[in-house]
DNA sequence: CCCTTATTCAACTTTTCGGTTAAGTAAGAA
DNA sequence: TTCTTACTTAACCGAAAAGTTGAATAAGGG
């Protein structure tokens, strides 16, 4: 089921750093698309079309409750891709330490703007 | 030192099927480039600017011997996006069945050529 | 009903991507 | 030296990506 179109979509997603940066955030808690777009400097039409790419992705999941549409990570996605990677280098198992240094360098330097 | 723009181009370059077949086939063994072009219906030219993209992505390393510029894989540059992936997921330890299944569909569908 | 909020869609611009062909360079072979 | 092999570069092309603005839709609130 996993074929190459699907790598192709998740690794093209992942290689956007606002999608990454939206992930980071849904890791918290599920959002609504206006509060996911609150802290980035683009329009909100913008990051409607970072969610619909993370959504065709199956990295997230979008439902829509009342006018609200909620934003909810999906990390199985993750998996094949993960899997894929993980056979080149057989990397030792998870290592969260480094993913919480990661998250510092990706919420810390800056997440939503450009500036510097 | 990994910071995002390392992760950009390592799933940038991740995110194309030539790119990630190239990848497959030097974990068999280093390869010339004229080699490493072979199985593929694109012109060496085109490959050269893979092998290039993903030189700069630092997943391999490209070293001239007399006129033949061998290709080697670093499998070392997936390690950094493989910890940012798996801080989502908290999959399990790397499984090679898995990877292995994965090999099978990369190489058995089709390699080189995109026909279906 | 009207207004506002939430979100998407459509049209457009600019940049990047992935490919092409043709020419250029560099090194070994004869 | 000349020919061939190995590879890169340059110029170009069409398509897709990433953003914009402005209008459309849809659902609550007063």
């Amino acid at each position: 089921m996993t074929n190459r179109a699907d790598l192709d979509t998740v690794f093209a997603a992942l290689a956007d750093p606002t999608r990454r940066a939206i992930l980071t955030m849904l890791l918290e808690d599920d959002m609504a698309v206006t509060d996911v777009a609150d802290p980035f400097e683009m329009s909100l039409a913008a990051i409607s079309k970072h969610l619909t790419i993370l959504t065709r992705a199956g990295l997230i999941a979008q439902e829509k409750r009342g006018r609200v549409k909620w934003c909810k990570l999906q990390p199985d996605a993750l998996r094949s891709a993960s899997v894929w990677m993980q056979g080149f280098g057989q990397f030792e198992p998870v290592n969260l330490d480094a993913f919480e240094r990661f998250l510092a360098t990706e919420l810390g330097s800056d997440t939503a703007e450009a500036s510097e």
